[in-house]
DNA sequence: GGTAATTAAGACCTTTTTAGTCCTCTTTTC
DNA sequence: GAAAAGAGGACTAAAAAGGTCTTAATTACC
């Protein structure tokens, strides 16, 4: 019941590039020095984000990584679900044949609300929100406004 | 990201025990059949589950396991972490050393927010409800009204 | 055109966890 | 005391986690 370090790993390095903005390339060393990730555990990381054009890359001298999008438009959900797959809390979730009783299994219907609810929050959490001050960040998440509002986060929202 | 699969068999086991009220032992083979869980795997659970004091056991003829509380008592949160330990959704949770960033992490707080909707769900939930009937769950699953009301399930919510 | 700097791609590795099994011991009932 | 349970510990195979390493492919600049 843990997301992996991969996982984290790609939603730190992820932030850390929306911190410097969109048009600038970022050394993946700088990245790591940053955030304490593996250097090579994080350039497998990024090539995975950039294959799911969530960041670009560019190679040579003068190169790096930025977000392939506005930070406001990127989802923590979008960036975990690059690297570990889509977020299923059971196996039941992603292959409903290994739940035997399928006419009427309470516990899938658990399941799926308890995955509904992670997606939810992680699905309306932008990289933008993560580079905001923390008290601001804290009233939004725990606000239980997630539902409104017609900005990116709402857009965001609806491909869950 | 997903639970294990003994944290799985655990709830359907005890959930079991639950649809069959709290005097009767029932044998850990029938548990298994009816629930397609590999015999030995449950024994090594239901120990666990023993030990947490979730389920009792009666050993020699005539013996099994029995819920040791009424299922309305007991509930899902409770069966999970007996077995996978207290749910974290992030290394950061259990350790929060390995988060550098310790004086204003916005992802610790996105992290612990998630995992407090899950461990919501699942410590408002009890056995008894898993053996409703699918349309009941549901509608309090989803009806959101988990924090009013005083009964057991209130109750089993303060620990969280 | 050469060279240095940078990512891409994939093979490889090590450790931990998962998902069990198996065997022997103890307890309980008949 | 025999038979039928669970208790407990040791063991194992397979998968996943968490990385590393090597060899390209690009690109900028001299």
């Amino acid at each position: 019941m843990q997301i992996t370090r991969a996982g984290e790993y790609a939603i730190m390095g992820a932030t850390c590039l929306a911190r410097r903005g969109l048009g600038k390339a970022v050394m993946i060393h700088e990245v790591c020095k940053e955030e304490h990730i593996p250097r090579s555990f994080l350039a497998k990381i990024f090539q995975a984000l950039t294959k799911a054009g969530i960041v670009r890359s560019q190679r040579g001298i003068r190169g790096g990584f930025t977000l392939a999008r506005p930070s406001a438009e990127i989802t923590v959900l979008e960036v975990l679900e690059a690297i570990e797959g889509k977020l299923a809390f059971d196996r039941r979730l992603q292959e409903p044949a290994s739940c035997h009783d399928t006419h009427a299994c309470t516990l899938c219907d658990l399941f799926t609300e308890a995955q509904h609810r992670v997606r939810e929050i992680m699905g309306s959490t932008t990289l933008a929100d993560l580079t905001r001050p923390k008290a601001e960040v804290m009233k939004r998440i725990q606000g239980g406004n997630l539902h409104n509002g017609n900005g990116p986060r709402a857009r965001a929202l609806q491909t869950i």
